[in-house]
DNA sequence: CGAAAAACTTGGTGTCACTCCAAATTTTGG
DNA sequence: CCAAAATTTGGAGTGACACCAAGTTTTTCG
């Protein structure tokens, strides 16, 4: 890697760093893309040559977390069925303290962005569609509805969290009653996929 | 109702239909607001007084649809449970060739804007999260997931006859298929509600 | 009926995300 | 060191939408 894509690594991830002070600070609908690129010392083109919408300022290379469920049924062990598969990976990650769901202390500031901007929750919503459509592909039946189901249990699950979180509730209470949650929802699903 | 009334009926009307028309012959995003104000002979003011957002020029008025699960629930006979109340429902329109299912001659080209509008697209979205949080709030259980994985189904279902119709199935069998898949998945979901 | 009040429409002005283009500027490979 | 390639930038535009201060129309009430 070249000086050219160091460089281009630290304008990207000073843009995005500008982005998250600012928006933790003000709201994101309460900050322009002109006060990120002042903050980040580029202009305003240069944070659109980096990010395709404001949106991505937040929500960076989210590949990997549309991708998770589709992966999970992927990976899975001969034998095991996709939402058993799916339930597997969203206890692991329970268990193991996943940055993702929302458990860990700082997660409250970040949704609580997401949560006052109109345009950050269609994001989210947009990302749970990809999600959904991943998933129906890596399904041996292919099924839209099966596929539906099961994303629609997973993202429940960490809404859930995300509401517990903000309740208040201390995190191993959270995570045995969304166990427990879990556990029950997907083997119902079970017999759809 | 006075004149006044009257006249505002005629004009919500006008705009919205010159609105649908000209949606249908170029596509929403190649439509702007001024041109929907130009051929509805009002200003563009007067169009955002009568619609909040361009997009509710074409979904104007969809209560009914967001409440359409949370009233099946609520009304359903004693000893029904939620899904199965669902479930019913959605066959009940389903036999009686409701217009919203898509099945209709017509629909096709509704859904062809919606399809191939990023915004509309992120309003459908919008509207399946506020069809699941009526549900949610209409469920005794009052459980999210339960409402997630029921409202899930339902708009999987949907779903899967607009991409029939649009493959060009014939009705009769679309209306099969889909019969036994909610059939199916609502009985299997009927365990989590 | 007639005039004030209330409701509605309009024009104007401004903001902000985002696009397109052409002119710098920087980096790299030869 | 120089030319090609990549990057950054300024500038001009578009379109949705907010806000406000005039009109204009409809209603209300004396």
């Amino acid at each position: 890697m070249g000086l050219r894509d160091e460089k281009k690594q630290a304008t990207r991830t000073a843009i995005a760093d500008s982005a998250l002070e600012l928006f933790l600070a003000k709201g994101f609908d309460r900050v322009t893309v002109a006060e990120v690129a002042r903050a980040a010392n580029v202009s305003v083109n240069t944070v659109f040559n980096y990010f395709p919408t404001k949106e991505d300022l937040l929500f960076d290379r989210q590949d990997e977390v549309v991708r998770r469920l589709a992966r999970a049924v992927h990976d899975r062990a001969g034998g095991e069925s996709p939402a058993a598969a799916v339930c597997r990976a969203f206890l692991g990650r329970l268990d193991r303290d996943d940055p993702t769901l929302g458990l860990r202390p700082g997660a409250e500031r970040f949704w609580r962005i997401v949560d006052e901007s109109p345009a950050l929750l269609a994001r989210v919503r947009m990302l749970r569609e990809l999600t959904e459509d991943a998933l129906a592909e890596a399904l041996p039946s292919g099924s839209r509805l099966a596929a539906a189901v099961i994303a629609a249990a997973d993202h429940a699950l960490h809404a859930e969290i995300r509401r517990r979180v903000t309740r208040g509730e201390p995190a191993p209470a959270i995570r045995a009653a969304i166990r427990a949650d879990a556990e029950r929802a997907f083997s119902v699903i079970d017999a759809l996929a």
